[in-house]
DNA sequence: TGACAAAGTGAACAATTGTTTACTATACTT
DNA sequence: AAGTATAGTAAACAATTGTTCACTTTGTCA
């Protein structure tokens, strides 16, 4: 059992357990008799920073959950440099405050022209105010919906903009409330 | 400090640090004396299903990072009834297998009527074979590119297509290798 | 007001943890 | 073949862990 076969076998176990074994459990993980056996491969996986130690508690770094963000390059295989190589984890990547974020699935093709489809995902974060452009969930007039905040460049009022030239526009007749904005989509295409 | 407060606290102490404090470290986390009244709320969680333990291993159950998925109801701020209300931890629902999955960087604006933007982040799976209809990450005659697995149904053979009117399809003429398919697609909005 | 459950305190305990030290086996290099 | 890193074994250790027991405080409701 290599090196590979060890990082691979310790990211099986941290998806199944939501957790990192002990070293005692390394041990029968990987198939060594010695704890300090165990103790020298983590520090080199510390060291190169697979994972990370805070006292004498061991933690997963990013790099452990991060998959290969490459690029697509016409000529050949989409691996980039071994340097320039960027990980990213999706979790992180996507929840900025897993506190205040929910998911919503998207209903309607208000938003179609900007590609958010019905059946979508999308990560909302809770937040009373938003910059126009993005796009928010808002109640207008008591009615929730899923749009793009704008600002009337007249009067400097701000309305709700679909993305499908078949909506009009909504400008409130009483009120506008933001109650969160959208952070990312998430399509998933097959299972 | 009630149980959600803590709970929160708690959902931050493993977003920053990726592993779940001790009890000695909920203690100060919690703003108590005791660790016994940290061994008990921790019962109580186990007991809900927000924690969980394999002998004395305590870890996150898939409820501890899941959030929660909503249904968009014009009529009311959109939150399902408990009973109703579903969980999505985000990198299990993306990722099924990590070892085999990477990340790829769209360019181009071959996939836009499908949703498929320009920066756009995929998430794709390697594997040899696809079905038709797949969005697949293709060698056709050397070049590499993401498009739309199809079949003509004349000849019955396989060719690329794009998901956007400017672009013809893609009949190889020596070759047409598989080398992964694109299982979701991820759009960040805004930091 | 009194009763009773829920929540927290404080101290003690065995089990397990990560670490250290000293030694052996395996693999590489020149 | 000799020399030298690298990888693994074995045993011992203090520190910390999760747990238990007995007790006190706080809050709730009849």
């Amino acid at each position: 059992m290599d090196t590979t076969a060890r990082k691979n076998s310790l990211k099986r176990f941290f998806k199944k357990h939501r957790r990192l074994p002990s070293y005692s459990e390394m041990l029968h993980l990987f198939g060594l008799s010695s704890k300090n056996a165990v103790f020298k491969i983590v520090q080199r996986w510390i060291a190169e920073g697979f994972l990370k130690k805070e006292g004498r508690k061991l933690a997963p770094t990013s790099r452990f959950f991060s998959l290969p963000l490459l690029g697509l390059v016409k000529a050949g295989f989409p691996i980039l440099s071994e340097e320039d190589k960027k990980y990213l984890t999706l979790d992180d990547y996507l929840i900025e405050d897993p506190v205040s974020s929910f998911l919503l699935t998207v209903s309607g093709d208000s938003l179609h022209e900007i590609g958010i489809f019905e059946g979508d995902i999308v990560v909302v974060e809770r937040r009373k105010n938003a910059l126009p452009g993005d796009i928010v969930l808002a109640e207008i007039d008591r009615e929730w919906t899923l749009k793009i905040l704008r600002r009337d460049r007249l009067n400097n009022r701000l309305y709700l903009a679909s993305a499908n030239s078949k909506y009009p526009p909504f400008y409130p007749q009483t009120e506008l409330t933001i109650h969160g904005i959208v952070k990312a989509v998430i399509r998933k295409l097959r299972n």
